[in-house]
DNA sequence: CAAATTTGACCTCA
DNA sequence: TGAGGTCAAATTTG
């Protein structure tokens, strides 16, 4: 299992993408815990430690090479030198926004997290979501068949607040959870906050895989015109592209955003996220308190986590590569390095022993 | 009191 | 008719 991993090659193009190399860090991330978990077996076998700490190293030194070769000019990658929001690879900011990015900052800045295993980020056809019923997934009387719908698979938060979906920027109001036939959670039903005072018509639909209690499939439908507002997060929305990443459905209107003030920080900024160091708290920040504590809602999130859910310091995603660089570099700091980096995680979450909600009605 | 969640009821459509 | 999506009253929280 060490060995199987996907060398970096320098000449293949598509390795060379940016995208290739957050996944040599989550890749890097699963051997490490790997390792850690085999770590007792093989404490007396210093030549198989060896190369599984090779593999790890090759893994994000991949990564780091893929990461340092990304030429910022180059309009598909990063363009976080100012240019605009359209100029970026939004399949890119998609896996920066939900998932990827937030797994490896959660390892590099805690250092106190254990990667979830499998948490890859995985866009999918909505009409393929391997959910029981998805054949009628857009009913209702404001059901509307040209509306875009974009279907993601994110990996559950691995500290703070794992109940919550990965942070996505935008503040959400959960109005609806329901059972959905055939799958093992709820489906969480959430409306842009600033739904009514913009007219903001984004929605989204957060549930946990049947097969995996640890990662959300988040179904992201409209598009939010709330940018703008004061209470909205400062950084550009996730842009709304065909990205072979990211299917989407055909949308009758698509939006322009206007490029002005904080809608238009350019990608470094967007990028940014907000890492709270020692806060250690994923959980959502703009919600009140979670209402009605009646039933247990722990199938599905309580709430959706607004921008501020990463704390204060801003880091930029080029600093990814940095962030590689210290796992490694600080890992002989400690006299218990792996377990400082990957400690045991409890199972938090029972499967489906938090699933409290109620029938259908 | 405002804003958020919970949850039963209702609506629509395949 | 049943499942999915939404509404809105009740409830909670700061």
């Amino acid at each position: 299992m060490f060995h199987s991993n996907p060398k970096p090659n320098r000449n293949d193009p598509e390795t060379m993408d940016p995208r290739h190399a957050l996944s040599l860090i989550l890749h890097g991330c699963r051997l490490a815990k790997d390792l850690e978990a085999r770590l007792g077996d093989l404490a007396n076998q210093p030549e198989t430690l060896s190369r599984s700490c090779d593999d790890i190293i090759s893994m994000f030194a991949g990564a780091k090479e893929r990461l340092n070769n990304a030429r910022p000019q180059d309009p598909t990658l990063f363009s976080h030198q100012g240019s605009s929001q359209q100029q970026t690879d939004p399949s890119l900011q998609e896996l920066l926004s939900y998932g990827v990015i937030t797994q490896a900052m959660d390892v590099i800045q805690s250092c106190r997290t254990s990667i979830s295993i499998g948490g890859e980020i995985q866009a999918m056809d909505v009409s393929d979501s391997g959910r029981g019923s998805s054949s009628s997934s857009q009913r209702s009387h404001r059901r509307k068949h040209d509306e875009e719908k974009r279907t993601m698979r994110v990996p559950a938060p691995q500290m703070g607040n794992t109940d919550l979906p990965p942070e996505d920027n935008y503040t959400w109001r959960k109005y609806g959870q329901k059972e959905i036939l055939g799958s093992r959670y709820p489906r969480a039903y959430y409306r842009c906050t600033h739904q009514k005072m913009y007219n903001c018509p984004a929605k989204k639909q957060v549930q946990r895989l049947d097969n995996d209690f640890y990662i959300f499939e988040v179904t992201y439908i409209g598009q939010h015109t709330c940018h703008m507002s004061s209470t909205a997060p400062s950084i550009a929305p996730p842009p709304l592209i065909q990205d072979p990443m990211v299917i989407t459905q055909p949308m009758a209107s698509q939006p322009i955003l206007p490029p002005t003030t904080s809608s238009a920080a350019p990608l470094g900024t967007w990028l940014s996220m907000e890492v709270s160091l020692g806060s250690g708290s994923g959980s959502s920040s703009g919600g009140r308190g979670g209402g009605g504590g009646v039933g247990g809602d722990a199938g599905a999130p309580s709430a959706a986590a607004t921008g501020s859910q990463y704390g204060r310091d801003v880091v930029e995603f080029p600093a990814v590569a940095d962030m590689a660089d210290a796992m490694f570099n600080s890992g002989s700091s400690s006299s218990n390095s792996m377990d400082f980096i990957f400690p045991h995680r409890e199972d938090k979450w029972e499967a489906g022993g938090g699933v409290g909600d109620k029938e259908n009605r």
